[in-house]
DNA sequence: ACGATAGAAATTGTCAACAATTTCAAATTG
DNA sequence: CAATTTGAAATTGTTGACAATTTCTATCGT
């Protein structure tokens, strides 16, 4: 990315982003500490914003914190818990969808066919990493545009699903998903939408 | 409280459990700001740990973070949106107390029972800010002894629930559900446990 | 009296220094 | 040689200072 090349100061929210992908994207080990003092080198700030970030980080459940030991990675879910919360974010996106579908208009209509477009381009160069940010990202749209308060939730739950194993192995087949998902939400067919969701969510 | 009276440092995390608790028994309004540097002096530290509390209760929902300006205390959740969270928190804790039933040991039930204890005492001396904060407390028991990881989801959950109504106003009816609970756990009775908790979430 | 403006006060953002703690490796002892 | 101790290095925890920004207030002009 040439963002990381512009040698500027970024922002706790632009950090915490950042590591949020670099750790779905599975750029670290289980387990394995993050250091302040070598983040705050690479973002070029001091250590405050990077103990932001990670407080923030920990708060989603992507970093374990321990006193005076600062942050690792957390270590796998187990698959139990993994299907507790994916069928949470199941319901939580199926109702922010209905809502969507309602609610959205056109200027909406055209973000989600761009999110749509960049999810595509990630799996067609079957760049793992850049594949499960887009996947994130797309389905934050609908999620972020319903309701703040159920953005927190989301991103909790499906941070820490990602992480388990980004099972997106099958490029061709998560587009087919995705693509059927967004063209019920344009022509406003709810059931099609909810059927077409649940698929690609479980 | 003694606690309050006895000057000393607190940490981060009593900090965060502290300003948590005076949320949910609403002793600040809606869209009141915070100050950390009035925080600050009451706990007896400095600007940083009171920061690093606001992050985690913004990440919570509790509280709300802009730019340059601090943070202030999040305005009422929308019925609907209270709704899903119920429903969620629900499963979830459905899926604890199952857990719970299988894999809790004596000295478990013990702390359970002095939980339960504690909440009914809150209940007879008819403190709201108590009460409230006892009945998370006891939810909380059977949650975070089953899985981390979903405690923080369900807390959440439970805090932004919390906050719009303290719905805590029968008191005695409240006793009755949470003794019914409790009960139904001890004694492994796993279908009560699960008919009794939808009762009282719901 | 009313609105705009400039300056003061209050508040948040960031940093670098120092204290406290943990980690690691070398030296010591049985 | 294994286990323990000791001390140095690395890392986190906390603070106070200063910069940047926002908010408040008094002044000014119409």
């Amino acid at each position: 990315m040439v963002k990381e090349s512009i040698k500027r100061d970024y922002t706790r929210e632009e950090i915490c982003d950042i590591l949020r992908s670099d750790l779905i994207a599975g750029k670290y080990r289980y387990d394995q500490p993050l250091r302040e003092i070598s983040l705050a080198k690479r973002f070029g700030v001091s250590r405050g914003p990077i103990r932001d970030a990670f407080l923030k980080l920990t708060q989603e459940g992507s970093l374990v914190y321990e006193t005076n030991r600062g942050v690792r990675v957390h270590s796998a879910i187990a698959d139990e818990e993994r299907k507790i919360m994916m069928n949470m974010r199941l319901e939580l996106e199926k109702y922010c969808v209905s809502k969507y579908i309602e609610e959205a208009n056109h200027k909406d209509h055209g973000e989600l066919e761009i999110l749509l477009e960049q999810f595509k381009n990630a799996c067609l160069r079957e760049s793992l990493p850049e594949v499960a940010e887009r996947d994130l990202a797309l389905h934050r749209h609908w999620v972020t545009r319903v309701s703040k308060n159920l953005e927190l939730i989301w991103l909790g739950l499906a941070v820490r699903i990602s992480m388990k194993y980004s099972r997106l192995e099958n490029f061709e087949e998560s587009i087919g998903e995705h693509e059927r998902i967004v063209e019920a939400i344009l022509v406003k067919n709810k059931d099609g939408a909810l059927k077409a969701l649940a698929l690609n969510v479980i």
